[in-house]
DNA sequence: GAAAAATCATTAGGTAGCTACTATTATGAA
DNA sequence: TTCATAATAGTAGCTACCTAATGATTTTTC
């Protein structure tokens, strides 16, 4: 049908159409959360403590995400700066931090999530639903082996140091 | 088979399989190559300097890495300071700077190459020989709809400007 | 109970992507 | 020929990811 799509793809081709789509797909979501001055980074910090609970601490955040605390820091400076959530110093352990969803945010939050959809959607419809439920089941397959690795290159979670 | 398996998954789900899949990714690469100094991002342009030709311009080299000239300007730095590539003046041109490889790095070119080939492959190794053609074919297919995406939001790429 | 160890958030500094802007050089039109 | 416009590389500054190191607090251990 299309003559410049190639019958397989290597493993080179498919880590670069990994990381390629990767960058359209943030590029994507970054367009639609403009309006509201937010991220696709900032967004997941939001949906999790809309979906998963909010006062959890900042630790058990950055474990929800996926990603380190200083990673998570920074999203929550911006976040706690424009108005989207508030830290509490955690009335058990002075140390820690519980993150907190500003209540006037809500009908923005769930404004801003059905845009969203509609737009993840759009990049998603260019498979059937067939196609989607398999492409689902192949990254899931891929993310677990990759845990697998990353898990087993001990704590070498990235960039190693220089000396 | 595996209890925690879901039958589907959501847009979001895959949404967020897309992000954290690549975050691991490119973890395992940067692994491989720190061994080098080198990053997967680095290594990306030395090897369409190997495999698309050297001397090209920077224009030429970030249009075919899909980066911006900026995103580029800073990865050309890294490489030249330790010595993988140089720059040099265009002879037609001397706004334009020409990229090669530096000829005594071929060797380790090489032996990271075959490095990276074996980590990409463990990697994809979740996936059956089948289901690897299939990953690509619809990884394929999303890109070609994000690239149209992303067109059709005129030239905005990024994250629109604040003020 | 006091010292040592662990834990939580943060800061510092690195890479990797982006946009917007600047300086230099080519090109083309009056 | 001159002068405006376009194009190339680079700079500044933003988000987003990371590791390493710090400071404050809690927990453990002796």
């Amino acid at each position: 049908m299309n003559i410049k799509e190639p019958a397989t793809f290597s493993d080179e081709q498919i880590s670069r159409l990994m990381f390629d789509n990767n960058r359209m797909w943030r590029t994507q979501l970054n367009f639609v959360l403009s309006e509201y001055d937010l991220t696709a980074s900032a967004w997941a910090v939001i949906r999790v403590l809309r979906d998963e609970g909010q006062g959890c601490t900042q630790k058990e955040l950055a474990s929800s995400l996926a990603i380190e605390g200083p990673t998570l820091v920074k999203l929550l400076d911006n976040l706690e700066r424009l108005g989207w959530i508030e830290r509490r110093v955690a009335p058990t352990d002075r140390r820690a931090k519980t993150i907190w969803l500003i209540e006037s945010a809500l009908p923005q939050i769930a404004e801003a999530d059905r845009k969203l959809g509609m737009t993840r959607h759009q990049i998603i419809s260019a498979l059937s639903e067939d196609e989607q439920a398999e492409f689902g089941r192949l990254l899931n397959k891929v993310r677990t082996n990759l845990e697998r690795m990353n898990h087993e290159a001990s704590r070498y979670g990235g960039i190693p140091p220089r000396d």
